[in-house]
RNA sequence: GCCGCUGUGGCUCAGAGGUAGAGCAAUUCACUCGUAAUGAAUAGGUCGUGAGUUCGAUUCUCACCAGCGGCUCCA
């Protein structure tokens, strides 16, 4: 039997899983050429070169001859060729892209095989001994990806499979994302009333509906009040700005393709050409800019609730994860070298506050975002200073015991990031929130200070986000509590449910009431039956109901129902309001 | 942007080359109800948009728009 808990194990296993579904889909359709086949984080894949793409029908014909390759228990064999060997195996196979992946393995690898029966891929291992060994094989999709990884290379086809020791597991697996279907905010948040979209209005653009719309009002003042609190000056910049300033900060030459540029951008140099803004870092700068500073005013933090507009590609936008217009708590801290790593270490603090007040701090890791040597396009400045930058923040981070990864050629264009990733109920990973460290705008800008010998000093800027763009960060809420958002952040706390019609002025008065006590409660006056408003605010995620009829009214109570534990029974009017302020107040969780 | 799938009343979904149905929701009426769906009646759709094929298209073809799953890119 297989320990499925264990990583390696699981990799090599599904490897195999991906060696078989090449060698059937090679039995079936000998023309297609062979990509590559790895194992990844849940199941595997492997890219085919082949005209047509390949439908439902088809990837049900290949399971089925996988599962005859299962049936016959072949061995996989490893085998080594040197290069020319395996070059001329390849070659003679008429598998180009072998041959390709052959050429540019270094100079010094060995390169090996592994053969069941009249099928061998170049593949490194480790395996396992026969294809009897995979038991439970679902093929799941099928999809377009570019021969590796590139939009410049063709596009090859790929089937995406899942495989387990036994089929119980796999009907684990499956009810999961069964599961997780469920949770897609993309799904829920339109079903609950969070948000929807338009065809008239377009891709990536959603309307927040009265409820999105309270939660977003709700977590931004209570980003905008943290954030006073540890000393930002809150900003109100405007949305766009003529090309002038994106050419000084550099979007213009490494981010025009993601702005929404109005008038013709050729046109830039002789006229006005005004650009929606992609990130307000340039604005805040011209705040900075409008005296002198001394190092007696570092540090600045300045803070924004700040819209964006980036022009993603039309295949890119996802629920309330990727837009094109979205709002994020994005701020700027301009500070003296010897502030650096304090204001760097408190944008993250002020970060792990946020994340753990609404409760998404444990499902989230950290990732270090370096720049990619081999592509200086994509970014300013020269090797020097990203070096310079990088060790910097290496610096700090190996001060703060901090569990991170390191992605090269993640960065900003302009500087080195730490992203805080977090997964989507699919377990697609996203940044959430990032504090970037930047060398480059101040000096672009002319930004400088004035140290206590009297001379001008370039300042360092941190960017940092504290609670990450808004409607992404409400999207993997909505996804962690299944729609049933915390009291705190409830876009409505309680209904009031009159048993009949005749409650109805009692249940106005009791709304009143709690409203007035700063709680968002809505009355249930419908003539329908209790049980029938019950299950619907049941099914609206309600944290709370409150059930009004003859007794409760004698008695001065509410007969309270939680979602989650059921009927609570009568509670005295006052003590419930103090306990929903309670639990509001203590932003519990 | 690329590959694929999808698009029928507010929602979930049937259906078929001869201009459409079900359940829930809505509205009205009756019931005045005690912890997850009261009953009856009524109304509601140029079948995503545009063009083509056809005597005739919502059904076939193409383009576009939007949603979904991938790829590339990214908060």
């Amino acid at each position: 039997m297989f320990d499925f808990s264990d990583a390696d194990l699981r990799r090599s296993y599904w490897h195999t899983s991906s060696h078989i579904l090449a060698h059937a889909v090679k039995r079936l359709y000998s023309d297609v050429k062979l990509g590559i086949g790895p194992a990844i984080e849940q199941g595997f894949y492997y890219d085919f070169d082949r005209n047509e793409p390949f439908s439902s029908d088809e990837l049900k014909d290949i399971e089925k001859e996988m599962k005859k390759i299962i049936k016959a228990k072949i061995p996989l064999e490893r085998f080594e060729l040197d290069r020319d060997a395996a070059r001329r195996y390849m070659m003679e196979r008429e598998e180009p892209y072998k041959v390709e992946l052959i050429d540019d393995l270094p100079a010094d690898a060995v390169i090996s095989f592994y053969r069941q029966d009249d099928f061998t891929d170049l593949c490194s291992g480790p395996h396992l001994e026969h294809t009897g060994q995979v038991k439970a094989v679902k093929l799941t999709q099928s999809a377009g990806a570019y021969w590796r990884g590139s939009e410049k290379n063709k596009m090859l086809q790929r089937i995406y499979g899942i495989s387990f020791p036994d089929k119980e597991q796999l009907k684990d697996w499956l009810e999961k994302q069964e599961e997780a279907r469920r949770r897609d905010h993309n799904k829920l948040g339109r079903e609950l009333g969070f948000f929807t979209t338009t065809e008239y209005i377009g891709q990536g653009l959603p309307i927040m509906l009265p409820k999105g719309a309270r939660v977003l009002q709700i977590l931004q003042r209570f980003v905008e009040d943290e954030e006073e609190k540890r000393g930002y000056l809150l900003t109100k910049t405007p949305l766009m700005a003529k090309s002038d300033l994106y050419k000084i900060s550099g979007h213009w030459q490494h981010y025009r393709d993601g702005m929404f540029i109005m008038g013709d951008p050729d046109k830039a140099d002789t006229e006005d050409v005004l650009a929606l803004r992609p990130m307000t870092c340039p604005f805040q700068f011209q705040a900075y800019l409008l005296k002198t500073r001394s190092y007696r005013d570092l540090p600045i933090r300045y803070n924004e609730t700040s819209t964006l507009f980036r022009n993603e590609s039309s295949g890119e936008m996802h629920g309330l994860i990727r837009l094109r217009q979205f709002t994020i708590s994005e701020g700027h801290i301009v500070c003296t070298p010897d502030q650096l790593e304090g204001e760097f270490r408190g944008s993250l603090d002020l970060a792990r506050f946020m994340l753990e007040t609404i409760g998404l701090h444990d499902d989230v890791s950290y990732r270090f975002s370096r720049w990619d040597p081999q592509n200086r396009d994509k970014y300013i400045g020269d090797p020097a200073q990203w070096d310079a930058a990088q060790s910097t923040m290496q610096g700090i981070l190996d001060h703060m015991e901090l569990e991170y990864t390191v992605a090269d050629g993640e960065a900003a264009f302009y500087g080195p990031k730490l992203d805080i990733q977090i997964r989507n109920v699919f377990g697609k990973e996203d940044t959430l929130i990032t504090v970037q460290i930047d060398f480059q705008l101040a000096d672009r800008f002319g930004m400088t200070y004035t140290d206590r010998n009297g001379e001008k000093q370039a300042p360092f800027i941190i960017h940092r986000t504290s609670i990450g763009c808004y409607e992404r960060t409400l999207a993997l809420l909505i996804e962690k509590y299944a729609g049933a958002l915390p009291l705190w952040m409830a876009p409505e706390q309680a209904r009031i449910l009159p048993i009949s019609e005749r409650h109805l002025d009692a249940a106005n008065q009791l709304a009143q009431q709690l409203r007035q006590a700063g709680l968002r409660v809505s009355v249930d006056g419908r003539d329908e039956k209790i049980g029938k408003k019950i299950r619907e605010a049941q099914m609206e995620k309600l944290q709370y109901m409150l059930i009004i009829g003859d007794q409760e009214i004698e008695a001065g109570t509410v007969a309270v129902r939680s979602r989650r534990d059921g009927d609570l029974g009568a509670v005295v009017i006052a003590d419930m309001i103090a306990r929903l302020q309670q639990e509001v107040a203590t932003r519990q969780l």
